[in-house]
DNA sequence: AATAAATACTTTAAGATTAAAATATCTATA
DNA sequence: TATAGATATTTTAATCTTAAAGTATTTATT
């Protein structure tokens, strides 16, 4: 191919391994040091931005997994008394998953020492230069979401 | 925490985000186009690289991955006759997973729409901006890395 | 040579993940 | 009011992943 193909390709691949070696590390210390994973982590981290609860499929799509996958999370949640199911009035088709009392204090928790970690690996930045690479990572973004849009546009 | 923390914590929410776009794309077209995984594709990447073969517990190395994963990968893959095993003269506990010759037409092919696909997603990027972008994203890899064994001298 | 320690790999158990099928419920239409 | 279609969730089957345990073989020590 061409060479700047190749250079979208080494960008990629750095991308990918930044990301996968932070990711691990992230990882190792919720295993670690508090006995859970990143996607109980990333379902918990999405109840906490809604304290009144989403529903499964909210969830599912806050969180762009598919529905089957956070049933199996919020049932082993569920059973160490983190969240919650609530019915919703109205409507017997549908669940309400919110954090309990002890879910919302252990994640309290769990977000602190998450963001310590992401600070002591990212250390070697400036906090100017985060704002400017994640500004550029945003329109390397909307670029690639914009190409999707052009390829299908039953997204549009 | 700092303001500085939050600039760090928002460029990992961005690089995570972007990542997790790019790699669910590739997941899907690799599925959809040629009935693979993006696992598989890894392996068979690995191994296009050293056209010899790699003992099992190399392949892992490389790939950063645990040794009972690339056992179960390579069964499958074998099973289809994209890679063999081949047992390495002098050391009857190792086994060396190559290529067959059905595996590399097959990679020739998946690799080639692979940078096409990673070419289209970013084509938002300049050639010089992806160098650029690269060559910082080494320097934040670098840095991270330094830290653990800052935290961790048994990895030094 | 016998045995202890290290190495290479596989197996196992548990969770994560998806697509597709199955259930249950709701909504709209005939 | 039937009933057909849509929606919300769970279940199922397959793959991926890891840590830990298990097997086989090699290397080092006594």
């Amino acid at each position: 191919m061409t060479t700047a193909s190749k250079d979208r390709l080494r960008l990629w691949l750095r991308l990918l391994g930044l990301t996968r070696h932070v990711d691990g590390h992230l990882r190792d210390k919720l295993r670690l040091e508090f006995k859970t994973t990143l996607p109980r982590f990333d379902v918990m981290a999405a109840l906490s931005r809604h304290p009144e609860g989403l529903k499964m499929s909210q969830l599912s799509g806050v969180l762009r997994v598919s529905n089957g996958n956070v049933t199996g999370i919020a049932d082993r949640l569920a059973e160490e008394g983190l969240v919650e199911r609530v019915p919703v009035p109205g409507d017997r088709r549908a669940m309400i998953l919110r954090l309990t009392a002890a879910g919302n204090a252990e994640f309290a928790e769990q977000a602190s020492a998450h963001e310590g970690w992401i600070n002591d690996m990212l250390h070697g930045i400036s906090a100017a230069d985060a704002r400017q690479m994640a500004a550029q990572l945003i329109a390397v973004a909307q670029a690639a979401e914009n190409k999707e849009e052009l390829d299908d546009p039953s997204h549009a």
